[in-house]
DNA sequence: GCAATGATGGCACAAAGTGTCATAAATAGC
DNA sequence: GCTATTTATGACACTTTGTGCCATCATTGC
């Protein structure tokens, strides 16, 4: 049973909220459109509204929705074999090649509005958890007792960070793409410096840490 | 001149505030808590109190205002010679032996009050983006144009961000300190098992992740 | 057809957060 | 010590968010 209707039609409802939302969105700032406006434009009332959406910054995200899903799934699915950092990254490559014009018009919103930026690190967040879920299945590990997803998540996770720092930061004018290939250079770099450390200082630095 | 007396009254009756709210708060609900009553007991008007905090979830964390700033200096403040990973870590460990009672309080606020998940979120933010400028310093980079500083802070944030989310999660009932020791063990097997595997495939793998 | 279940709308309400202005307090200059 | 100027506060009104409640309407099953 692939979906039951009412969860389509819900899906279908939510979708539209949240197109109107974004064109009304284009030329404007987020925190001068009030719901009532939304609601009155989709036809719906204000209440409705809120049994589609937490709150207003929700309404933003909304295409997102299933993002951290597949993300899990993809790093799943990947080769046993293949490194776990490498499947995080090649699977994350795969899900920003999937990124349409409204992710455009959605960094503009959130460079200029601090509670976008709050969901947007919700967003990242939920992908994160995702992550590390997916990672524990893949290692066998279970992530209540052992800290080790959670490293290895947050590690994969470090070129996507300074990417999206960079873009709903300074550069959001550049390709996204490019900045997360940037972002991964710099992490092999630094992990080729952190490990060749490694190697030469040996114990003298594992002491250091402890 | 170290802080005018403005600035010294002004932290003062912050300090005030968010004292008074966390001992309201101590067999409460953060919602059920409202700023008039914050305001009344402190002896202020409402208006005031929005002239001391942009929230009300930040008066919760008043008490770690300093953090980031502190952190950042002890990072530059380290030998030249350490590790940048190891530096952070070494200086982040100094920060958690301060934590104090109010920090307890804080935890079980945390847990069961979503906003203030977000509230703690931004907080981790800032103590990164102190990382991220220290580490810049360290190492004589533009943070605007390289991407070193930012990989580097979320690689040596791995094992923080680990112990608190265990700690805000379903570990609260355990030490912090505890919590982080382990992080930081799982955080040098990872590391470790990650420079090994780089070791032996060399080359293959970094094309993989191309 | 009819009953039950669920979605919607309208209303009222609490509370957050902001603009504005009058007043009180602190400070500087003389 | 007195006045002028700046600065913090309080009071009030206002918009908006988000929620509880209940009557109403549509959908579905029988």
């Amino acid at each position: 049973m692939p979906l039951d209707i009412g969860e389509r039609k819900r899906r279908a409802i939510r979708g539209e909220l949240s197109e109107v939302a974004l064109r009304l969105l284009t030329d404007r700032q987020f925190d001068s459109l009030t719901i009532d406006e939304i609601a009155e434009e989709a036809g719906v009332s204000r209440r409705t509204f809120f049994r589609y959406f937490t709150s207003k910054e929700d309404v933003v995200f909304a295409f997102l929705d299933q993002w951290a899903v597949r993300l899990g799934a993809d790093i799943i699915a990947r080769p046993a074999d293949e490194d776990p950092v490498a499947a995080v990254q090649n699977s994350f490559r795969q899900l920003t090649a999937a990124y349409d014009d409204r992710a455009l018009a959605l960094v503009r919103l959130v460079r200029e509005t601090p509670s976008l930026q709050q969901q947007e690190r919700i967003n990242r967040e939920h992908l994160r958890i995702s992550v590390v879920n997916a990672l524990a299945t893949r290692l066998g590990l279970d992530v209540e007792r052992d800290m080790r997803p959670q490293i290895l998540a947050t590690i994969a996770f470090a070129p996507l960070d300074a990417a999206m720092f960079s873009w709903f930061g300074n550069r959001s004018s550049e390709e996204v793409g490019h900045l997360l290939d940037e972002a991964l250079t710099a992490f092999v770099r630094e992990r080729d410096a952190m490990c060749a450390a490694i190697s030469k200082k040996g114990k003298a630095r594992a002491a250091a840490i402890k």
